[in-house]
DNA sequence: TATTGTTATACTCTATAACTATA
DNA sequence: TATAGTTATAGAGTATAACAATA
């Protein structure tokens, strides 16, 4: 059963990109699960605590705060919008605008994701031990904000 | 133009899917700069060093090792094959597999693709700076490695 | 029966261009 | 002329079911 019969990774086991990848499923893929009774993708979920800290957040805002381009914003909002958990309301000063709140029953839907993304996260933190997790997370907001001059060249 | 205006994270920035999207983003969007002069995406990078280490590997087991699953595989091979970089051979004792091999030219590519791969890795380290890289990676591979039990319950 | 690889297909995520209505 | 949001669309990446050839 096992076709490991000892692979030569060739050092891409040691890539960063390679590791980012792997890791990456594997929180998403328990995030996801854990949001799944809910009916929410992590983005969605994103989008809640960031709407909800944020109320009247315009659109644009969101998008740059969660790396969403402006077309893929929208189907969001418009899905979450239909299931009532938040609302365009309009503007005062900008009738182009649209300004983002959690209904009633959005706060409650996100108390829920509250309460399942706080299991993945203890599950994270016992996977991790006792390694530092703000140090970790510290090195990858780093590398996330250099994009600014990696790429080029 | 700067649309900052103080936005509150409320813990976003502060959790590791989030901060492993971001970063993943970064490095693959360097990644990916890099080898776009020689028409390979990560992947195809990733596929042609561990059939060069591994020569006469089956599908099915360099699927296993890149996490990709038998259909898209499928499409992978053929496009390098048309490329004439990788060549499918048969397998003595099991005419149902194919042994992967680079070609002449697929080993000219990879020398190539590695040398562009230094430059991305030099960018990396470069960024990381005194944050030490070997015990980063071996973390994210703990997490990915610990997808067994995360997701269920 | 089980396994290797393939075909067909679909769904999600992401990206771009062009449009509207406002400013 | 520029901006906020939208529409339409296309391309990656990933997933499943069903199949052929072989074991």
């Amino acid at each position: 059963m096992s076709e490991t019969e000892s692979i030569d990774m060739a050092g891409l086991d040691r890539e960063l990109g390679f590791a980012l990848r792997l890791a990456q499923l594997a929180v998403f893929k328990d995030l996801m699960a854990c949001l799944k009774p809910l009916s929410l993708r992590p983005a969605e979920y994103s989008l809640l605590v960031i709407v909800h800290a944020n109320p009247g957040l315009k659109q644009l805002t969101l998008g740059a705060v969660l790396s969403v381009q402006g077309p893929n914003l929208v189907t969001m909002v418009d899905q979450l919008e239909a299931r009532e958990v938040i609302v365009r309301s309009p503007v005062p000063n900008d009738r182009r605008a649209h300004a983002l709140h959690l209904t009633a029953k959005g706060r409650s839907l996100l108390r829920q994701a509250k309460t399942a993304h706080a299991k993945h996260q203890a599950r994270l933190n016992r996977c991790l031990g006792k390694a530092d997790a703000p140090d970790l997370i510290a090195i990858l907001n780093r590398i996330a904000a250099a994009e600014a001059w990696i790429g080029e060249r």
